[in-house]
RNA sequence: UCCCCGAUAGCUCAAUGGUAGAGCGAGCGGCUGUUAACCGCUAGGUUCUAGGUUCGAGUCCUAGUCGGGGAGCCA
């Protein structure tokens, strides 16, 4: 008898004899002789429902001690259920028990509701739940749909490095990567502890981004992105930052501010897109039970075009809110960061959909974002959409060198430290541009979900590694 | 890191400074092609930790730990 995953099941024929394996999700029992146990194997959202007749041997001593969790092999046919609520069910010739649950009282997730906070608790277990797995799938549909994208359209898939020696990545508190002996490390003759003696012979860290290093092969292969974990030890305690995330980085060669809001804009689409034709099932579920609006923003989104200004003309705009009435907690003024409150008035109030701000003033951007020819902002910018805020940044690259030399002097960095980066501006250089774009916040837009601790299998944040 | 809120049964939450309760889950029984099943019974507690005030603290005070919401940093 053929094991198919529940989700080849549901799609096989009536009649067809098949074996199931997973974990019972609920048992009901029926004196007319039988058994309801939905079992489920993560292949999709239902579990399917095995019909276990009192006839078979184990009935008593086995089957109605089935509990939540319970591991169980089930041989049967596939027949039209019956009964409501399925259209198709198993039949169950023979129930084989492969794992009892020990205690089933202290089950940690027993079939009633839980909070997401509990479950955070047991997250090595949370994935059998509903929102846990429907999640699960998402996030790796939405991980093949950006590989996808990216293939279609011809950029290679770049593995840049997670150490990173080099301290060119500027801003960011990084994780330090040592094999020093933390309580005794090697010394220099005047007590400081020497780098040079550990292991890459220098001070080393967890990669904040791989932007730098992957601009190097936007420079030979014109389209190339990244996309793997990422390391900040920022003391963030938001919903939507952790220490360990996700990035996705792509860098196209000869292409300016405006190529790169295109491929942003059509990313983002590509990927609403994806998620809801490919995990219908489980968005129905979000819809129903995480966020009633999820389905429809995700549509409407993919409809319609992004709006798209200047950060001068977004500060107009909220100029003219507070002039109306809008109250903000902190001053809009020129020069000055947008405020997430600001950002939220711009997506959420003023426009109602996905906003891209480009051409910030220079002094509050990096110093790879290429000056515009105002001198005075850079051809940077930022994907705000609904509920989430900044889901993407990016810009164009500075392909000058004597401006980029401008800027890093500005910045007071050393350029020396910049010698690779530099000499793609001395050989051959070219116009280039790129983004990140967070793949956890990414998951949170796409599922309704609130914090980005419950798009991440086991998050890491300040003063929790667990698991 | 800053501001605010919280921690009581396996889970979600009640309890005026005066005998610690309910719903769900679990166990047992009943009923039923069941499906958030339903009905009855039972078990289940170091009230986060350490101090303090009080005749008496789940409740008030102090410190800490953990969690949540918001802010900053960003993706």
């Amino acid at each position: 008898m053929p094991w198919l995953r529940v989700v080849e099941a549901f799609k096989s024929p009536p009649g067809s004899r098949v074996t199931i394996k997973g974990w019972v999700r609920t048992r009901r029992d029926s004196k007319a002789g039988m058994s309801f146990v939905a079992v489920g194997d993560g292949s999709c959202f239902e579990p399917i429902q095995l019909v276990v007749p009192s006839s078979l041997a184990n009935y008593e001593s086995e089957v109605l001690r089935l509990t939540t969790g319970c591991s169980v092999e089930a041989e049967g046919e596939l027949v039209a259920s019956q009964g409501k609520g399925q259209a198709v069910e198993v039949q169950a010739t023979s129930l084989k028990v492969v794992g009892w649950v020990d205690d089933p009282d202290t089950y940690p997730v027993s079939a009633k509701r839980h909070t997401f906070e509990y479950l955070r608790d047991v997250a090595h277990l949370r994935v059998r739940t509903n929102t846990f797995g429907a999640v699960a799938r998402l996030r790796h549909t939405l991980a093949m749909g950006i590989h996808r994208f990216f293939d279609e359209r011809g950029y290679f898939w770049v593995h840049t490095p997670i150490v990173t020696a080099s301290d060119c990545e500027g801003a960011g508190e990084m994780f330090r990567v040592s094999t020093l002996d933390a309580l005794n490390p090697a010394r220099t003759p005047e007590g400081r502890v020497d780098w040079a003696q550990d292991f890459f012979a220098k001070e080393a860290y967890l990669t904040v981004s791989g932007q730098l290093n992957v601009e190097t092969y936007a420079c030979a292969l014109s389209r190339v992105y990244t996309f793997g974990p990422t390391f900040r030890a920022e003391n963030s305690n938001t919903s939507r930052h952790l220490a360990e995330f996700w990035m996705v980085e792509p860098e196209m060669a000869f292409a300016d501010i405006h190529t790169n809001m295109d491929v942003a804009e059509s990313f983002i689409k590509s990927l609403f897109r994806c998620a809801l034709d490919e995990r219908a099932d489980d968005m129905a579920f979000f819809n129903q039970h995480i966020d009633k609006t999820v389905i429809d923003t995700l549509t409407k989104t993919i409809e319609s075009p992004f709006e798209r200004i200047t950060y001068t003309e977004a500060v107009n705009i909220l100029k003219k809110q507070i002039a109306s009435g809008k109250k903000f907690e902190y001053p809009v003024e020129w020069g000055a960061n947008l405020q997430a409150e600001h950002e939220r008035c711009l997506t959420e109030e003023v426009f109602k959909r996905p906003v891209i701000v480009r051409d910030y003033p220079k002094q509050i951007k990096a110093f790879y974002m290429r000056l515009n020819n105002d001198g005075r902002t850079v051809a940077a910018m930022d994907v705000l959409v609904p509920g989430i805020g900044e889901i993407i940044g990016g810009s164009q690259r500075e392909e000058r060198l004597d401006v980029l030399d401008a800027r890093l002097e500005e910045t007071k960095l050393q350029k020396e430290a910049y010698w690779w980066y530099r000499d793609l501006r001395r050989y051959g250089t070219v116009p280039h541009c790129g983004f990140g774009l967070g793949f956890e916040r990414l998951i949170l837009a796409c599922s309704g979900m609130q914090n980005i601790r419950d798009v991440i299998p086991f998050p890491r944040t300040p003063g929790n590694a667990k698991f």
